[in-house]
DNA sequence: GGGAATATGTGAAAAAGTTATCAAATAACC
DNA sequence: GGTTATTTGATAACTTTTTCACATATTCCC
């Protein structure tokens, strides 16, 4: 359990690609697999694939591979998605209600229970089996509701606005999906997707053709 | 123009960043700043900034800095957003319509021009300005209406499905937000947008305290 | 049980990316 | 106009991440 070396980012973000590589094989009944199948499934090398799996022990047979319910689980656990999370969503407008009704999440283990919103007219309503309470009462709401992690998905202006009210709520994990930064205390880790950034990125690669590919 | 060495996909997402911090400091009416300032505004280091930007010539003036509205012109030339991009939209379902009502992107010079879905109900029907069509015809569709960028908000079964139309109708830029891997041509860039990995990067970090921050 | 085949885990090499340093260029000031 | 203070752009040092290569462990099959 006690890891020496520090784990890149990067490798966390490969873990959940396997973890989904994992259960595809999984569903197909597949029991062993291996580092070179698993990099031909998700596109990478096999020599990634065991170097990160490396960070975190020894899940492998030699001259065998892995067995996909083993190291599935093994890494479920290490990503810690091996339970359920509750998630509160702050701003159930256009993008917060897409996510509301998105069962997506629910089968990966993450279940918005609770969402916040400032609009007199959605607050005490009752969404996809959600209730919408006043973002102003979040830091009473959220200690009772055992809400871990917060989505934000309201406006850019009331963006840190909102962060705030959920870090006062207890949370220490967001994902937000507001453009621009947002200022939290340092045991708070803020994910943002920004999406205006993306099509940017294509715009780039559009406009500068033969840079990559 | 050319340009000898290969620009890291990191350098390209500060890009953006960079011309973020710089629009609001256009906004502010401020004339000139510095790699040292930007630097603090985006949260980098000035090195990194004044590197990033290397890679593409040189913007600043020795002893002043950067004029703020020359260098975001540079770089929004550089990343291809100094134009209008028209985007087609495939799934108009839950966060589709998102998409579709979100003015966001129009700002930034992203605008869904066109839309296409599987469903007989929403073929044929205009939402948001939008007219939605038939994804079968969007190879004949698409040639007309001048998109460029295509964004997938299908459900992932349907996703490469729905992606392959998009190719079809010429596109090689698409905008992914299915879970799991699409096969495209060589020529074609892909960038996927997997939220339920960001939730689970969270998952790592609430689970294992103290790795980061 | 032994030998061939296979695929892991790991240390070393290579590549990529980031940070630090500094000479050169420019502006501001007197 | 010359001196000083800045700040760039480039190079060098460093760090991180990826790839390579192979000894080692295990299975499979005869
Ligand atoms: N809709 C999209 O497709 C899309 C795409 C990219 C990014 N985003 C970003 O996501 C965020 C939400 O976008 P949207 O289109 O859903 O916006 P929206 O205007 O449809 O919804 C925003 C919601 O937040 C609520 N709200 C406003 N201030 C609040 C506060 N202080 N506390 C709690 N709730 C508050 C509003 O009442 C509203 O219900 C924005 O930051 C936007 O930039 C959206
Ligand atoms: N809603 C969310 O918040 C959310 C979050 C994360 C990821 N996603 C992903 O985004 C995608 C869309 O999610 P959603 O919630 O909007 O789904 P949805 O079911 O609400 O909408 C899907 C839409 O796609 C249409 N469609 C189905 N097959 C099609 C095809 N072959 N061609 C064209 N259109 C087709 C459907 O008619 C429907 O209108 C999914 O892949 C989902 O996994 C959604």
């Amino acid at each position: 359990m006690a890891r020496a070396k520090k784990i890149p980012s990067t490798t966390v973000s490969r873990l959940s690609v396997y973890v989904r590589a994992l259960q595809k094989l999984r569903n197909e009944a597949v029991v062993t697999t291996s580092s070179e199948k698993l990099a031909e499934q998700v596109g990478l090398t096999a020599a990634q694939i065991r170097k990160d799996l490396a960070y975190f022990g020894q899940f492998g047979v030699p001259g065998r591979g892995y067995y996909v319910e083993n190291l599935h689980n093994e890494l479920a656990m290490i990503l810690g998605i091996n339970r359920r999370w509750e998630v509160a969503l702050a701003g159930v407008g256009h993008l917060g209600y897409a996510l509301l009704a998105y069962n997506g999440f629910k089968k990966q283990g993450f279940d918005v229970v609770v969402a916040f919103d400032k609009d007199p007219a959605k607050i005490g309503q009752t969404w996809e089996g959600v209730k919408i309470y006043d973002i102003a009462e979040a830091r009473h709401v959220l200690p009772e509701c055992g809400a871990e992690i917060g989505i934000i998905a309201v406006p850019a202006a009331s963006a840190q606005e909102a962060c705030d009210a959920l870090v006062a709520g207890g949370l220490k994990s967001i994902l937000s999906f507001a453009p621009g930064r947002i200022i939290v205390p340092p045991d708070v880790t803020v994910k943002r997707v920004e999406l205006a950034m993306e099509l940017e990125w294509l715009s780039y690669y559009a406009t500068n053709i033969g840079e990559r590919g």
